[in-house]
DNA sequence: ACTCTGGTTCAAGACGCG
DNA sequence: TTAATTGAACCAGAGT
DNA sequence: CGCGTCC
């Protein structure tokens, strides 16, 4: 999913194109959209406590999750304490073109039910800790809940129609956000000026902060933006099927040489 | 021998105290 | 008709 | 840093 590799890729072929950071404080008083959604479902995976044997999230008095609104206080707080100014994007409904992989994994969260319930009765702790987390979802509440939160510390939000990394994209392109912080790679294919790796795991999990710039990247790898999207469509994407053989590497041959996807599809 | 793809598996927050 | 990620690291195997 | 807590 996604373009698998496409960091690292870029990483090879346009190192120019990736900056280092030093701190969050870099960012001072700019705006920074944010996949709201992709950041709930990380706290509701992480945020929990052993109680008796099995690993539940936190929860108010009336035993609701917690976790969520737990872990987008202090994270948002950290960033405005640095003079961030995080726009958070929630998903939208999700893209027909992915509803095929709906039923593997159904398969595989029913598969993952089976194995906490053994687990849980062989009494093995770490197994129990694994199935729960694959069996983590994240609400409509949790995300009415999110907003509501958000909306009260005066944080904007803004609904996707669709993917939130699509409309992260947008709004950097148009110019409304500094950059999208996030770890997908896919930004920069629907656009995405500037792409911001690692902003939160920076300190807690000494990850370097990286700022991609997509006009560089085009620049060193000497495509257009149109090439950009063939290449990440020959390379493999969430929207089509995969080419047989063809990866990153051979994408971005396939391309110098032919110009267009359509000269290479001609061409195979 | 080397490169690349493709499948599987895993891990994922933030804070403060001592 | 609830809600269902994601990427990176690793390894096997195919192709050159 | 390791560990417990956050609700």
């Amino acid at each position: 999913m996604g373009i698998k590799g496409l960091m690292k890729f870029l990483q090879d072929a346009a190192p120019k194109a990736i900056r280092e950071i030093d701190s969050q404080q870099a960012y001072t008083g700019r705006l920074m959209a944010i996949d709201a959604s992709m950041c709930l479902y990380q706290f509701m995976i992480m945020i929990r406590e052993n109680r008796s044997g099995s690993y539940q999230n936190l929860t108010n008095a009336e035993g609701q999750e917690t976790s969520h609104i737990v872990g987008m206080l202090s994270r948002t707080i950290r960033l405005m304490e640095n003079g961030i100014k995080p726009v958070y994007v929630f998903d939208g409904k999700p893209p027909e073109l992915k509803l095929g992989e709906l039923a593997a994994r159904r398969q595989k969260r029913e598969q993952a039910e089976a194995n906490l319930q053994a687990a849980v009765e062989a009494g093995n702790a770490e197994e129990v800790l694994k199935s729960t987390k694959m069996t983590t979802r994240v609400t409509k509440e949790h995300n009415e809940q999110t907003k509501t939160l958000l909306g009260l510390m005066g944080v904007p939000v803004v609904d996707a129609p669709s993917e939130a990394e699509a409309t992260c994209a947008a709004l950097c392109r148009d110019g409304k956000v500094y950059a999208a912080a996030t770890e997908d790679a896919d930004c920069l294919t629907f656009g995405t000026k500037v792409l911001v790796r690692n902003l939160m795991a920076a300190e807690s999990q000494k990850k370097q902060i990286l700022e991609v710039s997509l006009e560089r990247a085009l620049e060193q790898l000497n495509i257009s933006m149109d090439q950009f999207i063939d290449f990440c469509i020959l390379s493999g994407c969430d929207y089509c099927d995969t080419l047989k053989g063809v990866g990153p590497s051979t994408a971005i041959k396939l391309l110098m040489q032919h110009g267009t996807i359509e000269k290479v599809i001609e061409e195979l």
